[in-house]
DNA sequence: AGAACGATCGACT
DNA sequence: GTCGATCGTTCTA
């Protein structure tokens, strides 16, 4: 199956975060179907001169170490006690920076991810508006724990690739769609780098 | 050893 | 809009 090379984000992080909006996400859980999402909301995070990175600064621990890893690889957190954030790590191997993924659109194994969020409760517009836009919610459906922290983007279990066909499944129409850049979400904490515009998002055309 | 806190979410006023 | 849940990581002593 055609996916994302590890060149692909070993480059400028904040570049990485634009370039995957549109691309497929792509998850095998053990067990399960085949899931796939189309990323519609990243974070970049540089560990180089960013205070809300977890490895700003190059601080290296038990929790950054797979920032370090280079480029393809993912990084999965537990946050809040209760929730997991993915992230897929860029730049040269020595610079610990990644993407978070915050949000996405079903595109394959639907009905299993919405048990994953939902279990049998029925469908509604309030839940189909919160159904994957959040990074925990994404985890969440995507069945991603910190069980696989630290896996490979080249392997089978967690992947990106550019389009639906490049794993079987029909091209989806085209959309009218721009990219919106804008301050990232919930570092308040992270001084001057509170306000760098590193959210980005894929909008419909009004 | 202990305390503070967090790249969130959902329930509720 | 507010608030609590819940626990691993990190820092301080």
């Amino acid at each position: 199956m055609a996916r994302l090379s590890s060149d692909f984000y070993d480059r400028d992080t904040v570049e990485v975060a634009r370039a995957l909006l549109g691309k497929i996400v792509v998850r095998r859980p053990a067990g399960g179907p085949l899931l796939a999402g189309r990323l519609t909301e990243t974070e970049a995070y540089v560990g180089r001169c960013d205070r809300a990175c977890h490895a700003y600064g190059y601080r290296k621990t038990a929790r950054t170490a797979p920032l370090f890893l280079g480029p393809g690889h993912a990084y999965i957190y537990l946050i809040y006690g209760m929730y997991h954030c993915l992230n897929f790590v860029t730049e040269p191997e020595g610079e610990p920076a990644a993407v978070l993924v915050r949000g996405m659109e079903a595109v394959a194994g639907t009905d299993f991810m919405w048990r994953r969020r939902y279990g049998d409760r029925p469908d509604t517009p309030a839940r189909r508006r919160n159904f994957l836009n959040g990074p925990g919610k994404v985890c969440q459906a995507l069945c991603l724990t910190t069980a696989q922290n630290g896996v490979s983007l080249t392997g089978e279990a967690l992947f990106v690739c550019d389009t639906p066909a490049d794993i079987g499944l029909p091209e989806l129409p085209p959309r009218r769609e721009i990219v919106k850049a804008g301050p990232r979400i919930g570092i308040d904490y992270a001084g001057e780098a509170r306000d760098f515009p590193w959210r980005f998002t894929l909008e419909p055309i009004p």
